[in-house]
DNA sequence: GTAGCTGCAAACCTTTTGCGCGAAC
DNA sequence: GTTCGCGCAAAAGGTTTGCAGCTAC
């Protein structure tokens, strides 16, 4: 395993994500990023999410494009068909599922919980 | 609403999909048709899926490469962590889920349950 | 004959990567 | 001083799109 250092840029790009309800992509860190950090590149975004997402301190979301989650405790999330936002779900995470999961041969490490439909904002249109 | 005409390649590419157990992505559709029909576009692949997955023919699974699958009936997948195959899972789709799940203003249409793991080929590496 | 669909190729977007310089230790 | 991280730019997927010709109706 690499020895890690500190660096300004991580740290900002942890605080935009945990300080963030939208789960924010890449290139939404970015943006939020380069009022502060003009000189920022998103290859160091993504570079970071990726590292953070390895180590376990940031959850990486499955999607058309990738999001990122710094809420760790386990929790379900709701996507809008419309326009792609990601919010978390009022409903528990239920752990107890990944053991009745088990098929042939699978090892479980966890289980993803997404609802689909339409948001208040989009409902309006 | 647009007229939607017949096309030989529009129902191979639907078969080839319902055919397969793997939930093939766009490519993985296209290299199976390549032999019997060699003039086969890529482009026409990814239209194709696209659209019957809009029109409900087909359910789009997302991930870094979006896959496809023809079996609607609500059901779950597991995913693995390391070769990335994903095959249906035991466990029933709880439908009721989505009426507990409801925040406010949103409307629910459905969920997703994709269980992480690794399968039994990657297991004995 | 009139849309719709195809094949082809270019464009797009997200994500990854190689490299030389600057920063952390 | 050594190693790691950054900024930059190019490359690498995956996916979408414009267009001219062919096809279903």
């Amino acid at each position: 395993m690499k020895e890690q250092r500190y660096s300004q840029q991580r740290e900002r790009i942890y605080q935009v994500v945990q300080a963030s309800r939208e789960h924010p992509t890449a290139q939404m860190v970015y943006d939020a990023l380069r009022p502060e950090l003009p000189k920022l590149s998103l290859g160091t975004v993504y570079r970071n999410l990726q590292q953070m997402a390895a180590e376990g301190r940031l959850t990486q979301l499955d999607g058309p494009v990738a999001r990122f989650d710094a809420m760790l405790a386990p929790h379900t999330h709701l996507c809008c068909a419309s326009c792609g936002q990601v919010v978390d779900g009022v409903l528990p995470y239920d752990a107890a599922l990944d053991r009745t999961a088990v098929a042939e041969g699978w090892t479980i490490t966890g289980h993803s919980l997404i609802f689909t439909g339409i948001c208040p904002a989009c409902a309006g249109k």
